[in-house]
DNA sequence: CATGGTCAGATTGGATACCAATCTTGTGAA
DNA sequence: TTCACAAGATTGGTATCCAATCTGACCATG
């Protein structure tokens, strides 16, 4: 359905978000054409779409690549996502009811969960939704938005440096900030969440040499497979 | 230089900003290809820049028309507004060195001048431009273009609805939220750049009757002949 | 008279083929 | 070894064509 240059991008986007694209990877038009089976055209398109938000740079006549944070584009990724979540912070401390609070212990409670259980994978999945859940409360549709849109710029640097969080940790701290807000200790809360992130930059370990390279294919192959059912039905027909 | 159609999205931008292209007024492709002598594609993938900064929206099949926000967005777009320039604020009140409260104080003399001359339009600029330097003096360039692009679309709210705002009382409330924040009175600085968007706010008269359609053509020509005085050279020689 | 359905035209979304400008690369000469 | 230059590859853009869809007018029917 919709746009195909929407489509294309947004399984670029998957595919670069759950870092089977790395940063610096040169995405050729051509070569992409020829993957997902359709014009350079919509490629460009959705390249653009993708430039647009940050995740990847567009060389003129060089082509298309995986943004590559800086080092000063990461702290002010992490700097903007603080400020956002204090001025959200103020917001719910005012305004939020019992059922938003309990939203927020629920969440925490599942990645508490997922930390006992040792999935690694699930409490980061988690730990991540805390952040976009307590955004959303807020009921500021754009703000949400512009929060995903930085969110989205952290996957980028997952890829490039090697992260060790201490999720116990981190779990803890979500717990605690939601305790400050709900009884109105909101200065004590913004500072909570300023080192919360804080804690996260500093699991980023630089270490750029373990990094798997995956040829662009195989990186966009699940996407791909996952969202042409329909499609490869249609082709078997002809 | 650069890119066509980077350069076209921002010719329209230009437009749009300046209130020459009214919101709802459809962009035809075929339209645009033709005022700016280009391929239909060139204007698509224009209007799909325009449309992920906000500016445009544009329905399958049905074509690209400038954003029309409703009340709701509107609300949200100065809330989101209000949110980063308390952060800011905030940061500054910390942070910022003598030399910066200087400039504030500058533009704040530049935007009085204005007003004593009676100069509506720079007022208004001016008054734009301290949000902007505001933020601007946080050092971070993520959240300065995350603010700019919020901007832009208060711009689409000038449009729709016919402003009248007080701008004598506006500055006032610009000198004496950095005067507040010099002497770290944080919390009232804060308050008072709330109150101060709720003005601006108040300013917007819910009247959409007033407003001058202007064809396409006629709403794009001032940027096309500033920009084009090189191609038009080129095109003389044919 | 109003209402609903159908059909032609216009517009968008996309494909294909082609060309110009630019970047990369590799080779050859000094 | 190093520099310059030419060949190939890639991007940016044009023109033309086609399918899908939306719009609007026209006509038939209750």
């Amino acid at each position: 359905m919709s746009n195909l240059s929407e489509r294309i991008s947004e399984t670029l986007k998957q595919a670069i978000l759950a870092q089977r694209l790395y940063p610096g990877t040169k995405l050729g038009e051509r070569e992409l054409a020829e993957i997902f089976d359709v014009s350079r055209i919509v490629i460009r398109q959705a390249l653009i779409r993708l430039a647009n938000e940050g995740l990847v740079t567009i060389e003129r006549n060089r082509g298309a690549f995986v943004t590559r944070p800086s080092l000063q584009e990461a702290l002010e990724i992490y700097d903007t996502l603080t400020l956002l979540e204090q001025g959200v912070a103020m917001q719910l401390a005012e305004r939020l009811d019992a059922s938003g609070w309990q939203k927020l212990r629920d969440h925490i409670a599942l990645q508490a969960e997922a930390v006992e259980r040792n999935d690694h994978k699930a409490a980061d999945e988690l730990g991540q939704g805390f952040h976009t859940l307590f955004i959303s409360l807020a009921g500021n549709r754009l703000l949400q938005d512009m929060h995903a849109q930085i969110v989205q710029r952290t996957f980028l640097l997952r890829s490039l440096y090697t992260s060790r969080f201490d999720y116990c940790n981190l779990l803890n701290e979500h717990t605690k900030i939601v305790n400050l807000l709900e009884r109105g200790r909101v200065k004590q809360a913004m500072e909570l969440i300023d080192a919360h992130h804080r804690h996260v930059v500093r699991g980023y370990v630089l270490d750029t040499s373990s990094y798997t390279q995956m040829s662009l294919k195989e990186a966009i192959k699940p996407d791909l497979e996952q969202e042409d059912t329909a499609p490869a039905a249609a082709a078997a027909e002809t």
